[in-house]
DNA sequence: TTCAACCATATTC
DNA sequence: GAATATGGTTGAA
């Protein structure tokens, strides 16, 4: 179907959960707390070689990247949408740049994080940030429960900041990557631009 | 290719 | 609370 992923190629790059990198033993990102609605949203638009990328902050750290393919306007209700009734302002930060730059792989160092998700989203996060580039993973591999790889691609789904946390690396189990948030042809680029 | 389960959320009574 | 709809799935028919 498509002339540059090959399926049976990325089936082959599926690794186990149990060779994937170790835990990290320090949590990578600020939980968000009680109260941080409040926080002042500041967002800016940055065009990368990824794509055209939608990057939010707070205070606390990055909270959102998400792709502007659908237009400016698409992208900034998806991030409302995310954070319903909290202002947001148009402002570029030093942060949003470095995460764009990260984005691209442009950037050496840490890039804080403030993320929102539910325990079970934060633990499959997690396992995202362990599988290192260039390997692949299926929704059933990183399910804790077997038979729960449905409820890890809501998970994966709803994770904030796509480029940051690798949720491009997840593939289903017969090496199929149609299926994604910001759209299938963001999916190849991202996996094209790591294998 | 089609279909029926499986799991965690969000939404809506 | 309970019912329902909806996913970045899977495995079998």
């Amino acid at each position: 179907m498509n002339d540059k992923l090959n399926r049976a190629a990325l089936r082959g790059r599926i690794r186990p959960i149990e060779s994937l990198g170790p835990a990290p033993d320090a949590l990578p990102w600020v939980d968000w707390a009680v109260g941080d609605e409040r926080l002042a949203l500041r967002h800016g638009f940055y065009d990368t070689a990824v794509g055209r990328l939608l990057v939010a902050d707070t205070p606390k750290g990055v909270c959102f990247i998400g792709f502007a393919t659908a237009g400016d306007a698409e992208a900034l209700a998806d991030l409302r949408r995310r954070f319903a009734g909290q202002p947001t302002e148009a402002r570029a930060t030093e942060l949003q740049k470095a995460a764009a730059a990260a984005c691209e792989g442009n950037f050496e160092g840490v890039i804080p994080l403030h993320l929102k998700g539910t325990a079970f989203q934060r633990e499959i996060w997690l396992l995202l940030l362990r599988i290192p580039v260039g390997a692949l993973c299926s929704y059933g591999a990183l399910s804790p429960r077997a038979g729960a790889a449905r409820a890890v691609g809501s998970a994966v789904g709803a994770n904030p900041v796509s480029v940051l946390v690798p949720c491009h690396r997840v593939v289903r189990a017969d090496g199929g990557w149609r299926g994604y948030y910001w759209g299938t042809p963001v999916k190849e680029r991202l996996l094209l631009r790591e294998l």
